[in-house]
DNA sequence: GCCATTCGTTGTACGATGTACAACGATCGC
DNA sequence: GCGATCGTTGTACATCGTACAACGAATGGC
């Protein structure tokens, strides 16, 4: 639908629908509401029109989702600079995606639910991993492995750090889980128990908040190394 | 809500309604149908109960979500056996939790997507993957940065092999993606071209399938190596 | 410069869904 | 036996996605 040759309303006193303002609309709505929140009626609300008359423009509401996605991670990969150590281009793209993530952290929830909407077919991202891959020799079922290890370890990271509590519940949330953590027996959790003012709200299924308001920086970098360090080891091995 | 001191109704002609068999009403019904369908008035309907008697037994819908992923992932830490290797250890926790996904795919999008539910604090499955850690003689802040990354790798990789395509658009999806696929240019995007017939479907952005159809068991093989090389390169460092 | 056509929006409507709430009956402790 | 409590029935409502039918405004052909 929506072929929009030119702009059909030159300047009535709205600025003209387009399926590109409905889709920054909706990731406004999506920054400002969190993602289970958002609604067609709101969004509509937002852009001064009636909630139907945004699907002459998008087929649906998932659709509107996807695109969001979509555009959130428009241009993650960097370009690749000629003579670029493949090692140095992962970290970059690493933390660019990051920092993607970290702008509209409450898109989360979204990319790490569905196929459909992972980065939707991006031939320059996949080129990128490829391509860095291919520069430290990998191929064959060896540069599969390593691309899938890659794409995992990337967007796995980041959708956990930064998925949001739901709203409703964050502060019965968060004691919950700061009470939970008292209750950690040293006799059967002793390595637990021996480094929870280390681990609270700065690791995995021990946190009460996410990545917005306690970001895992040095665990990120550490883990970037990580992932750097098994490709070496896949390139190292027969 | 719920304090069922003993079974209230022995044996009228229905079973007894019990937060359990709720639960594992969910479950089945989530297998069935897929996470986005499922709906508390279907969930009722196989319970042969109105919509809001479960309620009695469960305070709302993300609840049952929350608990349906905490029993699909009951008991997947498995008990560390003394003078085990670490690696071996971790290796067997990621097959381990990997067979629980594939077991319930249909429950992926849900453990992505949420902050809540992801292991609800599982202090066993925590204490696992700390001792072996901590075999490895991290401790401090390399700790907190290992089990992090392996978090973050464990969950990342299956949930996004598993994660279903939305039921509805599953035929449109696939033959869009093998489309699209066909449209790389060799000029731009050179080693994709080059490894497409190795990447069709086996490699992730480029799947029209999920992990039940069209399982990564060797890029996981391959992960869970590089995961250990990662942590390996970790304890070597300063 | 008029008019049929197409585009994009306004309105209306409906079915699905989560869940609040008030009966109401069955069961159990006494 | 009887009152309190537990668990279920039944009703109701607000919210949401989206189908569908007008309807008006810009446009291009004449």
């Amino acid at each position: 639908m929506a072929k929009p040759r030119a702009t059909r309303r030159p300047a009535a006193d709205k600025p003209a629908l387009t399926r590109e303002r409905v889709i920054a609309a909706a990731l406004a709505e999506i920054d400002e509401r969190g993602a289970d929140a958002f609604n067609l009626r709101n969004l509509a609300e937002r852009l001064g029109v009636y909630p139907t008359a945004v699907y002459w423009h998008v087929p649906n509401k998932n659709a509107i989702l996807a695109e969001v996605v979509a555009t959130v991670f428009r241009d993650v990969a960097p370009r690749r600079r000629s003579g670029e150590d493949w090692r140095d281009y992962l970290r970059k793209l690493f933390q660019r995606y990051r920092a993607s993530m970290r702008r509209h952290p409450n898109v989360a929830p979204l990319v790490g639910a569905h196929l459909v909407g992972n980065l939707r077919i991006d031939f320059d991202f996949v080129e990128g991993v490829l391509g860095a891959l291919a520069d430290a020799d990998l191929a064959g079922a060896r540069l599969v492995a390593g691309y899938n290890a890659v794409v995992a370890a990337l967007i796995g990271f980041v959708v956990q750090e930064f998925s949001p509590i739901p709203a409703t519940e964050a502060q019965e949330w968060q004691s919950a889980v700061q009470q939970r953590l008292l209750t950690v027996d040293p006799q059967t959790h002793p390595v637990l128990a021996a480094n929870l003012p280390l681990l609270a709200n700065q690791a995995f299924v021990l946190r009460w908040q996410n990545g917005s308001e306690a970001p895992l920086d040095a665990s990120y970098r550490s883990f970037i190394e990580q992932v750097i360090a098994g490709i070496e080891h896949l390139r190292a091995q027969g």
